[in-house]
DNA sequence: GCAGTAATTAATCAAGTGTATAATTTCAAA
DNA sequence: TTTGAAATTATACACTTGATTAATTACTGC
């Protein structure tokens, strides 16, 4: 009985791989799918392998965990291109709630994630990590936003209108992830960007270009 | 060697006490640790007895989302109390974003069972019930909302209103109960009421009372 | 081409899981 | 008080899990 062949793979190339079969796992079957079986046959490896690169599951998951959340923020921020703040913002936003940000698999992931952020402080660590970029980045913006129309907003404004523009953004990338509701018919893009204009008491014609 | 004392419970105080024990596990070790002996342990009961009561862990699984959902939406709902609409739809975004609707404990439960909704068509069932009765609740407050006013809003608009509402419930909602930013030092009420009035167009005044 | 090292496999282990069932105990009715 | 049925316990089973280790293989440098 001869074993199966197999190749090596440079350390980050491996890691990478077990990584994103860690994701899809999850995505498909749910946290608890992504057994260290289930995840070493979607890598191509055998389940022993893990061990080399990660020091135990634990580790995996919250490796996967971290790079899931930088590439779903660093997709969304990839949205703002440049110009005016104003402009930044709207492509932010459109980003946020249109695909792949916004959708089904990705919120999977997410929705596993988060569900252990309570019980398990390594997770709660990396949650913590991802979540104060966006809310970063979008207090950013705002902030660039409001002083490029000359508004002299104190940093507190800035800070409230950051906390519930981002409850939004949030709120409709759940709702249209879940898929639901019939959001195939409405523009969710014209949705997201007239309610943001509403809140920041911004001309809504400003944000459509 | 003498078997442990037991005393008999009606059926529906032992599945209350069963369902109970379920979403304490849930909340403090995640779905995963809600196995069926630490339930069992909670409930101070012997493993066995949850198979007479529930044909499987499944079962009483998606039992426990099914009741946690509904005392959510009801505890909010309970925020609406009688009086003119505005009044109504104020005491339901306040409910939301106050204790016990908002806080670690009811996040945590949520997140966990959220995550498994893609995976499990089970779950999906019983998640899609709870979500639409929110959402109904809201789109109905919104409706009378604006009839009280006098505006005449199209059904496709009030529709519209209440996703954008729903959405910066749930996020807000997410934001608050995750704990994460000071919101202690802020009225997350006030917050919540000035938003919702901005988006639906209210003099923002008619919200405080 | 050869040797040595490091990556990978294969096989095994102990612990924990959900489930099944038989043995007991409780309680209500007679 | 006794009896019988239903609730509960106790025990066991088959399976899956994450982890560990020795044997093998692939690749690099010479």
């Amino acid at each position: 009985m001869t074993r199966r062949t197999f190749h090596r793979e440079p350390e980050a190339v491996r890691q990478n791989d077990l990584i994103a079969a860690t994701l899809d796992s999850v995505a498909e079957l749910g946290l608890a799918g992504a057994t260290v079986r289930e995840v070493a046959n979607r890598a191509g490896v055998t389940p022993g392998l893990i061990r080399r690169y990660f020091d135990n599951k634990e580790r995996l998951v919250a490796a996967a965990y971290r790079t899931f959340i930088a590439d779903l923020i660093e997709t969304a921020a990839a949205g703002c291109g440049d110009g005016p703040a104003h402009t930044r913002l709207a492509g932010l936003i459109r980003a946020s709630v249109t695909a792949p940000v916004a959708d089904g698999r990705t919120l999977s992931i997410w929705a596993a994630f988060i569900g252990t952020v309570n019980s398990d402080p390594v997770m709660a660590e990396a949650h913590r990590e991802g979540y104060q970029a966006f809310r970063d980045l979008i207090e950013h913006l705002v902030g660039e936003c409001l002083r490029e129309r000359g508004t002299d907003a104190s940093q507190q404004l800035i800070r409230r209108h950051a906390i519930v523009l981002n409850a939004l953004l949030d709120g409709l990338w759940i709702e249209i992830s879940m898929g639901g509701d019939d959001f195939s018919r409405m523009d969710v893009v014209r949705i997201a960007l007239d309610s943001t204009a509403t809140l920041l008491g911004i001309d809504p014609a400003e944000f459509r270009e």
